[in-house]
DNA sequence: GGCGTGACTTATA
DNA sequence: ATATAAGCCACGC
């Protein structure tokens, strides 16, 4: 499977009412330091419907400042709708919402 | 195949 | 705290 595919199929796995940083998923998909690839597949997004891309976000929980596949508005809006909130900082509470596998 | 660029992250100064 | 370097992978020229 190329790097591609497998950012693909980690960021679809990604559960409601949780985001993931590009370093995580770069980390499932097989080495931490792929997050620019992430970025980049993001990017391309082939499948929009299949891949919320705005579940993955950056480190810190912040949006991305190129984000822009329809605006960072939106993406607080389709967060919000998934039962994700925002800190006062405009970012996501990684240690409630952050992705976990594990738990 | 090389080079530059990019929705990133980590390490070092 | 910011700035810079390096690492990774895909795309366009």
């Amino acid at each position: 499977m190329n790097t591609f595919e497998k950012i693909y199929e980690v960021v679809k796995m990604i559960p409601c009412g949780r985001v993931a940083s590009y370093g995580q998923v770069a980390a499932y998909a097989g080495n931490p330091r792929r997050s620019r690839v992430v970025g980049y597949a993001l990017h391309v997004n082939p499948d929009p419907d299949a891949i919320p891309c705005y579940r993955v976000v950056t480190k810190d929980g912040g949006l991305s400042e190129a984000f822009a596949f329809g605006g960072e508005n939106v993406q607080r809006e389709l967060l919000l709708r998934d039962g994700v909130e925002f800190t006062q900082d405009g970012r996501v509470d990684m240690e409630k919402y952050r992705w976990r596998p594990n738990f």
